[in-house]
RNA sequence: CGGGGUGUAGCGUAGCCCGGUAUCGCGCCUGCUUUGGGAGCAGGAGGUCGUCAGUUCGAAUCUGGCCACCCCGACCA
């Protein structure tokens, strides 16, 4: 049991707080909601970004970087997209500081720096990327787009948690555009595969693909496209979106191409991103008491080797006796990392390494060098075995395969725990309160009843999920007819 | 933006009611002994008590303003 991470069940947000920064993930900065993003949990966000970037360009996906600074005006152009984001928008309005001719030292804005045009810092690309967009398109021999962004973007949030929702946060923005609607859709359809597939796969986090209510979608957005999961303390958390925008932006912005016959018409567009809050989820989604769990296909070091060792020289002879081992672990492609620290002493390595969450530890001293073993330590069961030394990479390789495995099923088994089926909306609150998780249940299809179930309970529809079952029922809160149950849940 | 709370060493805190220059723990530094699950002992360093003003011989403590942060709500990836 760790000593400085506050226990689950005593208190989830304080657990999770004490985590990420006992962890070494973030921390809050000087400035009010935001974050310092630290080594440790940036190192996770970097594998992260690896991962997704090699599947965009998979996907024939090409990165660019558009400004953080938005004019007014083509921001306003988008006229749902830009109320929908208004309301928390950071905006520039002067471009100089000067001396205070009062107090010395102190700065002061420059009345007479003010700028012509007012800058908004970018909550999402859309507006700059479509008004440029308009330049690069004239006939169907340019389309389709398919560009990605990695960059920060701004939220004023009033309530921040880090990871999860901050002012500011780094993410990946795609933003495609189409010669027709059904292209359109299907990148919008094949991206939400690509993150459902990094998220399952990678993360070991197993999610819901689904499409949001009009409530929930996205400003501007035809449809929205989204993946949720569900985390430990039973409330779900949208891990990504994507967007068919239809022809809205193309629309704003006046965006036509020719096709082959000549006629003009409005581009199709999509968007689509994830961002550092797939940090919180998978935080959320594996760690323990002990401290963070990381699965080992994002794990910055995967094998940390703890020697144990009396004196100056004991060191030596095991740092030399463990170098053909980390040899072969690296050319197996596995990150290892050797703990030589002669400040720390073992058990201190071993909370620690267990605090942040590296997948396998590997203890030796002088026992082992006697005998030909290692001590192995695997992070997700914290179970540890005395293995042969002689073929410890194969091992290894198969351990850290079979941990990634457990994670998921871990994560799968705890969802289906999590998921329940009510039919009347008394039962819908009792599983609310007293089991949390996923909820499915029939809705009479309206806005006005959804707003009516969030107001009472505070869930959610988080989506209709893609595939779903059809089947005649009644909606738990109206007695309406449905054709099909949806997912709801209390979120963050 | 409403409602509540808190600011004392890097972190967590005692002291405040009843004024006399600050307590303890963790961490940090030095030395010795240690090293297979967060070491022990000894010594040491570190504080404009959030900030500005007022009351007083004297303010962490009393009074007022300001600032910051946290929690709960409305909003949200």
């Amino acid at each position: 049991m760790s000593k400085v991470i506050t226990p689950r069940e005593q208190d989830y947000s304080k657990w999770y707080n004490d985590l990420v920064k006992e962890a070494d993930l973030a921390d809050h900065s000087a400035v009010k909601g935001c974050m310092v993003i630290k080594p440790g949990g940036y190192a996770i966000w970097e594998n992260m970004q690896k991962v997704l970037d090699r599947m965009f360009k998979e996907t024939g996906h090409v990165n660019a970087y558009f400004p953080i600074f938005i004019p007014k005006s083509l921001f306003e152009a988008e006229e749902k997209n830009a109320e929908g984001f208004a309301k928390e928008c950071a905006v520039v309005t002067h471009y100089r500081l000067k001396s205070s001719p009062t107090e010395k030292g102190k700065l002061i804005v420059d009345p007479d720096a003010k700028l012509e045009e007012e800058l908004i810092v970018r909550p999402t690309s859309e507006a700059i990327i479509w008004n440029t967009y308009k330049g690069w398109i004239q006939s169907y021999r340019d389309l389709p787009i398919l560009v990605n962004q990695w960059a920060n973007v701004v939220r004023w949030e009033m309530r921040t948690r880090l990871f999860l929702r901050t002012a500011e946060f780094l993410w990946q923005e795609g933003h495609t555009a189409h010669a027709t609607r059904e292209e359109a859709i299907e990148e919008t359809t094949k991206m939400l595969e690509v993150y459902a597939d990094f998220v399952e796969n990678y993360m070991a986090v197993p999610v819901t693909k689904g499409i949001k209510t009009a409530n929930e979608r996205f400003a501007g957005a035809d449809e929205t496209y989204c993946i949720e999961a569900l985390m430990q303390d039973g409330k779900a958390l949208q891990a990504g979106t994507s967007h068919f925008l239809g022809q809205n932006f193309a629309k704003a912005f006046d965006v036509k191409f020719a096709d082959k016959t000549g006629k003009l018409d409005y581009v199709w567009a999509t968007s689509w991103g994830v961002s550092t809050r797939l940090m919180g989820a998978l935080i959320m989604s594996h760690s323990d008491n002990n401290g963070l769990v990381v699965p080992p296909k994002l794990a910055a070091t995967q094998v940390v080797i703890v020697p144990i060792y009396k004196g100056e020289e004991g060191l030596k002879t095991i740092t030399e006796a463990v170098k053909p081992l980390i040899q072969r672990l690296r050319d197996k492609q596995i990150l290892v990392k050797l703990d030589d620290r002669d400040t720390q002493r073992p058990g201190f390595k071993f909370a620690e390494h267990e605090l942040k969450g590296v997948p396998v530890r590997i203890g030796i001293g002088e026992r082992d060098l006697a005998n030909g073993t290692i001590e192995v330590a695997r992070r997700d069961e914290l179970t540890k075995e005395v293995i042969a030394l002689a073929d410890a990479e194969t091992y290894i390789e198969q351990l850290l395969i079979a941990i990634q495995d457990n994670l998921l099923n871990r994560a799968r088994e705890r969802q289906k725990r999590l998921t329940t089926e009510v039919d009347t909306f008394e039962e819908f609150k009792k599983v609310l309160d007293e089991k949390t998780g996923f909820i499915y249940a029939h809705w009479d299809g309206t806005p006005e009843t959804e707003e009516k179930i969030k107001q009472e309970t505070k869930a959610t529809i988080r989506c209709i999920p893609l595939h779903n079952k059809q089947e005649a029922g009644v909606c738990v809160y109206s007695g309406k007819p449905s054709q099909q149950r949806v997912l709801f849940a209390r979120a963050y």
